[in-house]
This record gives structure tokens, sequence and C-alpha cells, in this order.
DNA sequence: ATGTCGCGTTCTTTGTAGGGCATAAGGCTA
DNA sequence: TAGCCTTATGCCCTACAAAGAACGCGACAT
């Protein structure tokens, strides 16, 4: 069965659509644009950005480095030529284990809440 | 032989000298003084800093935080909050490498002068 | 089918709150 | 006289947000 259109067409996200996925504003992601030359999506005829999975990866990185662990936007950029993807490996990894941390929260609380019922 | 008494007294440095020794303005300083807790030195009878050794390292990590690793100071004064201690050692690290560096540095323009010269 | 109304999303350009200091004023002390 | 103090104020960028225009698309009438 050879691949439909659609399933090699699309892969690509809006501003709109990245911007709900991090909570934040596109006119933040634009700017961002303007600082950072790794975060240059393609864009359409009609001018519109298309993001790809790539693109929100790089994304991240940057907005883990600003937001969560509090670069300057300068800061940022440097480490970014520096260790780019290196940065990547470790933010996955650093996302993962704020996974398992936020199930063994949920976890604790249920096994509270069921110690106390007794 | 007993110490002295001017050797087990002095150690402290005015914020002249710290400012001059990380050649910044005493102002910088004073202000990073109210963002970070961990900065704030004895003051004598009159009132004036009185920095120790020890004030400096914590200086010196703010220092390479701010000014050369991009930090914000929210940024940085969350790191300090959780890695303080192990952030001191980690710049000590980093600075050694750097006068290896430095002197490496000069030692290549030595040789290579020396080899043009024959 | 087609005009058009309205609404949402995108675009680029322009505006701005506040972060990060420096400076000014006034005064103390060696 | 030089260096330190406190407090108030000034000020320049940084890091975005808002404004304003254009486009796309479904609904609804023609």
């Amino acid at each position: 069965m050879p691949y439909k259109e659609r399933d090699i067409e699309k892969q690509y996200f809006t501003i709109g659509e990245v911007a709900a996925q991090f909570n934040v504003a596109p006119s933040l992601i634009r700017f961002w644009e303007t600082e950072f030359e790794e975060l240059r999506p393609r864009k359409s005829k009609k001018g519109n950005r298309l993001y790809t999975p790539q693109d929100i990866d790089i994304f991240r990185t940057i907005y883990h480095l600003v937001k969560e662990r509090g670069y300057t936007i300068p800061g940022a950029r440097d480490l970014m030529k520096q260790k780019g993807p290196q940065l990547k490996e470790k933010i996955d990894v650093i996302q993962s284990l704020e996974k398992v941390r936020k199930f063994m929260v949920t976890m604790k609380k249920e096994l509270d809440a069921i110690s106390k019922a007794q």
C-alpha cells in the first residue's frame, strides 16, 4: 500500500500550535527567531512558518535554557553554539525524570489517601 | 613563635579592593548584595564592608554565573540556593583550566617564534 | 456557483515595562 | 582629599506584547 499524500505531506505545525504546546505567545516565538539563528523554520508560499518536529526540539531547548534555567538570551545563544546537539539529549533526560517525579508524587498522594481512609 | 596580631587580624578587603580585583564598579557589588543574600559581608563599626576571602569566593561565583555564563540574576540566585558549595569547586576547576590554557597559548607562541627564527 | 460577512490566524512593525545597573546628593571618617 | 556610607533617582537596553493590516475559510444569502 503506497503512502497517501497527506501522510508524507503534513508533519508541519503552525506557530499557533507550537505556542499552545508551550503555553507561550506567538510573538515570543517570532522574537526568538530573530535572536537564535537555529530557530528559522521553513515558510509556506504565503509566508507562514512551518515547524518540523526538529524545529520544535530546538525551541524546547531554548525554552528550557531561558525559561527554566534562567539564562539570558546571549547566554543561551552561546551555549547553543557550543553544545547544541548534546544539549538536546540532556534536556530529554531531564524531562523524562520530571515525568517520573510527577508520577511518584501522585502515587504518594494516593497512598496517603488510602492509609488515611483506614 | 606566636602569631602576631596583624596576622590573624587583617584578611579583610574593602569594597574598593574587591571592585578593582574584578574590574567592576563598587555600585555593582552593593547592588548584588541586595540581590543575593549569600553576599552579605561583615561591616566595621564605621559601617564599611569587610570582605573575607570566602566572601570573595561567593562574589566570584556570582560573577562567573552572571557575567561569564550569561545567567539572569534570578537564574543565578536559584542555582546558588541549590548548588552553592558544589558550584565553587566547579568554578575553581574551570579557572585552573583557563590558566593552563593561557599558559599553553603562550607556549605555542614561543615555539612558533623559535621555529620561524631558524 | 458566487459574493461577502465575520471570525480566527497569521504576518510585520512599533511600543513599552522593568531588569540591571550607574550616578547624584549629602554626609561620615581617616 | 580620598574612600566609604545610604537613599533616591536616572537611564539604557532586554525581552517581550500590542497594534494594525492581510489572508483564509465556513456560513449564509443571492
